[in-house]
DNA sequence: ATATTATATATCGATTATCTATATATGTCA
DNA sequence: TGACATATATAGATAATCGATATATAATAT
């Protein structure tokens, strides 16, 4: 089975679905978080971070809602669904797949089968 | 420090000079070295290839020579540069900072840093 | 002999992911 | 008041990859 053409450039979604399955979140706050749990490697840009938000949204991996908090302006918060739930698990084992085969390479390892 | 944007979808050109950097190859040979070597994960298109060879030969990371063979028409083969040499280094260490990252998210584990 | 398959290189156009830049609006602090 | 962090959003540009197509040669099957 191939792999996902979309994986390579693709892991951002896989993450934000992985901090949505730990709670639900705003947008800027995923940028954060991710950037802190990364320490400092996935430095998401707004550019990137809403048009995917909207995209997860229309594909029904993840639902918003509106909510005020105090002091703060009002706050968008994506709640991730059975579905976003299902696509994260096969993200994760796509990823896995991903990094052992750039590994064996870089491994310089003996092939899997021979010509 | 960022992590170049081209990373994600850019190991491919990583994994093509970890080859070279192990013995000269031609093109096809590079495609199915790949390909075995990641039990059928990177399944390269001619259209990926051969656009990627020409831009890393523009880079200077490459050189070409074409080579005549038995039973076969002739072989365009690809050596690396001191240049490629060390790109490839930087890329290696570029894609060990990216996969920790990548983990380090998805284990849930706790933060560098503090918000 | 002829057709098919594998080898081998190449280009074009489309798709997709991400970024830069820009826009808008609110709350905090000096 | 002005600067800065917070917060969401869109438009246009760039870059990586793919699908489709084209060409040519050697080996194999019918």
């Amino acid at each position: 089975m191939p792999l996902d053409k979309s994986l390579q450039s693709g892991s951002t979604a896989m993450l934000l679905l992985k901090l949505l399955s730990e709670q639900d979140m705003y947008g800027y706050q995923m940028t954060e978080t991710l950037a802190r749990r990364s320490d400092r490697t996935f430095l998401l840009k707004a550019g990137t971070l809403y048009p995917l938000l909207h995209q997860l949204e229309t594909q029904g991996l993840v639902v918003s809602y509106e909510q005020a908090a105090e002091g703060a302006r009002v706050r968008k918060y994506y709640h991730i669904t059975k579905d976003g739930q299902r696509a994260l698990t096969d993200k994760q084992q796509e990823w896995n797949r991903f990094t052992h085969a750039v590994n064996h390479v870089l491994e310089g390892g003996e092939c899997y089968a021979k010509a």
